[in-house]
DNA sequence: GTATCATTTGAAGTTAACTCGTAGTCAAGA
DNA sequence: TCTTGACTACGAGTTAACTTCAAATGATAC
């Protein structure tokens, strides 16, 4: 699979599979003969991993740690799960952080929804 | 009320307080005869409402478009309600990716507690 | 066989959101 | 009066996460 194959399927740009690659947040990618990436299924599940952990936030950095730690073996396995569940934390304060605004966004939408349905009643009085 | 009150009351540091300011996402704070920053409840308001804010991940650049409507008063309240329904889309967005991701966290810990668990056992076997 | 096009590498540039550094002001304490 | 310490403005520096650029290479189309 090549490299306009995998950003198109996953919607990462190109550049950013390289810089992924780059700075070791993916297993490095076999070439073909002319040095040209040729992803497997492996890499493709690398890709959708690291692109799922991205969009809940976990840096970088994090992931880094994770794919070095998960090359070395079975006997990185507990210290592996100590890092998603410092993760999972972190992304559990996060939600509750959204949520609460959340609530006060909603309360400010209702909260202008009737001020401009008093705007409006008040223009439709006879007396203006 | 000091720039150094604020910070420890909203844990937010004096410079980023003072940063806040200049681009605008703070209404301009009042000073004393010597110059200097004079916070008072509402500017403290502002600010405990620019963290939630923050912590739900509003960019500042929409923030700042929020005060400039807000100073504008009443006639920008249909902007006002429309800014904050497209941010609300965005945190549910995000939300939902971070519950996914949280879920296959949790599915990875549990596997990885059951392969520490079959280890534990396997070193226990007689035969070993 | 030459033009075109995707791809390669590594370095430099960008953006958002701060954070730090510098030089200067001002009020209070020794 | 001298110094200490908080504060000021503003420009420069930092960090994370990309993104762009430039020069070179290789394969394909005509």
């Amino acid at each position: 699979m090549t490299i306009t194959e995998v950003s198109e399927r996953f919607d990462v740009s190109q550049d950013t599979l390289r810089y992924y690659e780059r700075i070791g947040l993916l297993p490095r990618v076999n070439r073909n003969k002319s040095r040209i990436r040729d992803y497997t299924e492996k890499d493709c599940k690398w890709v959708e991993f690291i692109k799922c952990m991205r969009s809940a936030g976990l840096p970088i950095e994090v992931l880094i740690e994770y794919i070095a730690l998960f090359q070395q073996g079975d006997e990185t396995i507990e210290a592996r799960k100590e890092l998603f569940i410092e993760q999972r934390k972190q992304i559990i304060k996060r939600m509750e952080d959204m949520k609460k605004t959340l609530e006060r966004l909603d309360y400010k939408i209702t909260s202008y929804e009737q001020a401009i349905i008093d705007k409006e009643k008040a223009l439709r009085r006879p007396e203006d």
